[in-house]
DNA sequence: CGCGCATATATCGCGCTGATATATATGGCC
DNA sequence: GGCCATATATATCAGCGCGATATATGCGCG
């Protein structure tokens, strides 16, 4: 396995610290307002993270009081930025989906045969809210080609795609699918995967 | 907060229960075998959710030994077909999106501007090869439109999906956008979100 | 001056993952 | 009969991650 030993969260607080210094409070601050749908990290880790990561030398904390209150900004070490253009370079991608619709919808024929229809538009509409909203803030950022850019674009479509998908299904289920007469959720546990 | 106390294995657990009896080792490969994709679960989760299952009245395990080697089957007790119940009416859905091919391109203008196409189109394969595994599953299984294979449907057309968008991305950035006379990531941060 | 909000750091319990350990059972092969 | 691979079955552990909470101070506003 190709172990660089960087965690989720050190991840995202190297790739901050690429553009420049930031406290702890900045990283979450970061994080919160970019890539959070599809890469998030809460304080819990990052204050611990910014420690370890001190002390494996990747990054340097600096004392930076803002008046009586105490504050320390992390930048980058060489190490830290080579580190980072070590994992930008790596090829094996972590993806991760999980989606309680879909295990409701997995479950409908065992537990609630007629609410499957409820469930999918349910879910169809809950991404269409979260489209709407990253579409309002898409109308307020300066639009570009960049990939910072991309990830937002990535959101909107695909929050579209999943409330088109549900949507359908929910039709497809109330266009009556005869449920009762199809076989039980075991046997259609997916086959084969070795 | 409405607080069914399930935890996400919990639900995958009574979720295949429901359907049938079944030993710890059969959840897990039922898991394996079907909500993978959209819902994992471990064995360091299964056995010990099981014991707070049986603890809490919502499962009953019976000894069921085959031979000399040590086996309990749980099923789910009235108590629990209605927690089971319950948690299906229920409205908020939990959804988590992870891709480390996203965070990448997020940090490309930073890191590495030219690297920015390369990581889009080797996301893109990913999810080709990804979308063709569970064609070949969906061409051996019993095709028909219950929601139990409504979700292998949502895998391959997810799949194929995320495979074109990244295509049509690394394109994009191919056909020369020019990247170095973009605003750095800082200034891409996603604004607004109160 | 007091209130609320932003800045800043820290901590805790719990859930979850992935790997590993330990057995026994079964079936095929020579 | 002996051997090996694979399947069945359960348990455990370290480490990461998440959400909530606690505790300060700084700053702007009326």
């Amino acid at each position: 396995m190709n172990d660089h030993g960087l965690s989720a969260t050190a991840k995202v607080i190297l790739g901050l610290l690429g553009s420049r210094p930031r406290s702890g409070y900045e990283i979450k601050a970061a994080v919160d307002r970019s890539t959070r749908y599809f890469w998030a990290a809460s304080y819990g880790q990052i204050y611990p993270e910014l420690r370890r990561l001190a002390e494996a030398g990747l990054i340097e904390g600096t004392d930076a009081p803002t008046g009586g209150r105490r504050r320390t900004v992390y930048e980058l070490t060489n190490a830290g930025r080579h580190a980072l253009g070590e994992w930008h370079r790596e090829p094996p991608e972590r993806f991760d989906y999980r989606d309680e619709a879909m295990l409701k919808l997995f479950f409908a024929t065992a537990v609630e045969p007629a609410g499957a229809a409820g469930i999918a538009r349910q879910r169809a509409e809950m991404a269409a809210e979260t489209a709407e909203e990253l579409r309002a803030v898409e109308a307020e950022s300066p639009g570009s080609d960049q990939p910072g850019y991309a990830v937002l674009r990535f959101g909107i479509d695909f929050n579209e795609f999943v409330a088109d998908w549900f949507e359908r299904q929910a039709l497809a289920f109330e266009e009556g699918v005869p449920l009762r007469k199809l076989p039980r959720p075991e046997a259609a546990e997916i086959e084969g995967e070795r």
